[in-house]
DNA sequence: GATTGACAACATACCCATCAGTATGTTTCT
DNA sequence: AGAAACATACTGATGGGTATGTTGTCAATC
């Protein structure tokens, strides 16, 4: 009912809020972002803030949230595709590391924010919005899961242990946000060629030796 | 000059500093850490802290470089040893992996600090103490960049872009930290049994496909 | 089509708890 | 006695949260 008219929209205030605050946290960490920082990132107050969300916690939570919904939207293609094992895997493998390279404040804050719960325990914000992540971020683990257990079973994949290797998996792809330093000059097709090496190195990992990749994949 | 006598000295004072801040600093970060915190940790007070470290920056320094000092004489001696490129790295990748696993707490700390490095900028801490660190992190993983870069030279990794595989390597070494909750009852040889599931899967990436590890290494 | 009023969308000003750092004791050993 | 090894008490600044003020917009009414 008062949506900005037509005028010059930039974006929508609530995700001018979120946009802000996940680049405020992915600097300088959840504990050590003040909301008069998130304020100052986007040249305004507090009141800002406040008026869309209702305390730090709940920002944070929001920003997660965001950030799962673009997770998942990535990968969810390839998951529903009727792809072999192995294939799946490489489309919905090549879909997160791109991912994460292209959203890295987003996930930056997440991956921060999750480390901090799966290491402290009842810290980082309210615990109720903690467990309503956990949740998500089960849910979308056990994606790659399936794939991975469905692989096992027809015999593409030589695993030893599920676990070990889905979290080693995941860790692969998701390095770049440890070391990937997004360029001025970086094109789409820079940041896809990345990925793809991350996934084939990632499918070695998991001892898919007898596949050559055609050069092009899920394009 | 001071040494408490030979009572019964559990550990000397600073370091007992130096664990009290490593574990704070792993359960709720440095920023979300107060010094307080810490002297509780180890039921002291303020004044104790301060009596060993400048500040809170300064103790932060201090954690870090005891957890790299720990870092480098993990995988040193494999390091130094004559093996052979693909055997020289499984030996430090073993070492370095069962480190992260029983070390957790100065890791952590440690990591929760890098990452913020990398992502933020100038944050923190002080940044001449930060540059210093930044250099060991950097001399650490020479080491192992050394290793893969004389694999590939020699044909024995197939590697495509080096800087990725290190990092894709390290990463899944480290990746414990994320994921690895220290069981009450988990012994010695546990960790290193999830330590060497951990190396195969990151020598199979390296592509150093074409070797079975006789079932014991370094022993 | 001007007026009014109500509400959204913020900004400003303020409150109080926390926290890094300091200044000053107090104890114990040598 | 003097210094190391702390504890206690305090300060100034910061930050989450709140209370209140201000402005623009739209819809009903006149």
């Amino acid at each position: 009912m008062n949506l900005p008219a037509a005028h010059k929209t930039a974006k929508a205030a609530p995700e001018q809020v979120l946009d802000a605050a996940a680049a405020c946290f992915m600097e300088k960490g959840y504990a050590g972002t003040s909301l008069d920082d998130v304020a100052r990132h986007m040249g305004a107050t507090k009141g800002r803030i406040y008026h869309y969300f209702g305390s730090k916690s709940e920002l944070l939570h929001a920003v997660r949230k965001h950030a799962m919904g673009i997770n998942f939207a990535a990968i969810r293609p390839a998951y529903n595709s009727d792809l072999a094992p192995v294939e799946k895997f490489r489309a919905m493998a090549q879909a997160h590391a791109y991912n994460m390279i292209k959203e890295q404040a987003y996930q930056k804050a997440l991956f921060g924010s999750l480390h901090l719960h799966i290491t402290g325990g009842k810290n980082a914000g309210n615990d109720a919005l903690m467990q309503d992540f956990i949740t998500d971020r089960r849910a979308f683990e056990d994606m790659f899961r399936d794939v991975l257990q469905a692989g096992q079973e027809s015999g593409d994949f030589d695993i030893k242990t599920i676990s070990y290797a889905l979290h080693t998996a995941l860790t692969t792809l998701n390095s770049t946000l440890y070391w990937y330093t997004p360029r001025d000059g970086d094109t789409d097709k820079d940041r896809r060629a990345v990925a793809q090496e991350l996934v084939e190195m990632a499918l070695r990992a998991l001892g898919a030796c007898h596949n050559q990749n055609p050069k092009g994949n899920t394009p």
